[in-house]
DNA sequence: CACATTAATGGCGGAATGGCCATACAGGCA
DNA sequence: TGCCTGTATGGCCATTCCGCCATTAATGTG
């Protein structure tokens, strides 16, 4: 059996294409309100201020990268956060930022 | 004083500015590396086999992004890592890619 | 059936990204 | 001084991304 090489660029690539999914402010504000309950395309596509079809292939993007997951109603598609891990995201990207700003403060002073 | 709405778009641009730096197989390679030791470009450059010109805007855009630091020594400059958070988001990712490899197993099943 | 509603898809144009090459800009050294 | 090394920057090109519009598909309703 082969070990796999400690930096195998497939891995970094697999990984490359979660982040990108998460690398877009409408996308990121449509997996926050998700965080919290199921919403269908249309208040979707209001909350974010986007054309529906917009939405719509952000909404695929995330699904592509089963960070949601889709259930249809009728008319209606339901979706939901199925990625369950996304705290930790939001929480280094906060401690990011806040780090940033001090830094940019510090300057000034 | 104003109270900040829920959805601001400015935050979500704000986190995605931050998002967009980690969406690289390239600039995942390299925070990773990093988080062991401070390593200067040319070995950078070396680990991730690209031309030393591409690895400096990786750079540029990891350090805009406040994710390292760099310090000169004098000619060789050499890169740490200044977030001290990025555990959840590689947790994120690998945590991810699992639910998504079960996932892909239970349809071919 | 026709018609309305909701979502997904195709297409197009503009913007951003990412790669390498060439070049500029140091700093170290003879 | 001149040369070498390591790094950053500008330019250029190919590719990707992202927005809306128009269209299609699917479902519900009269």
């Amino acid at each position: 059996m082969k070990l796999r090489p400690k930096h195998d660029r497939r891995r970094y690539d697999a990984r490359a294409r979660i982040a990108k999914a998460l690398a877009h402010p409408s996308r990121l504000m449509i997996l926050d309100a998700l965080d919290r309950r199921e919403i269908c395309v249309c208040d979707l596509a209001q909350l974010v201020g986007a054309d529906q079809s917009t939405v719509s292939k952000h909404l695929a993007i995330l699904k592509q990268a089963g960070l949601v997951e889709d259930r249809k109603d009728g008319v209606m598609v339901y979706y939901t956060l199925k990625a369950c891990c996304l705290q930790g995201f939001w929480d280094c990207l906060e401690a990011v930022l806040a780090q940033n700003l001090k830094a940019q403060q510090a300057v000034l002073r």
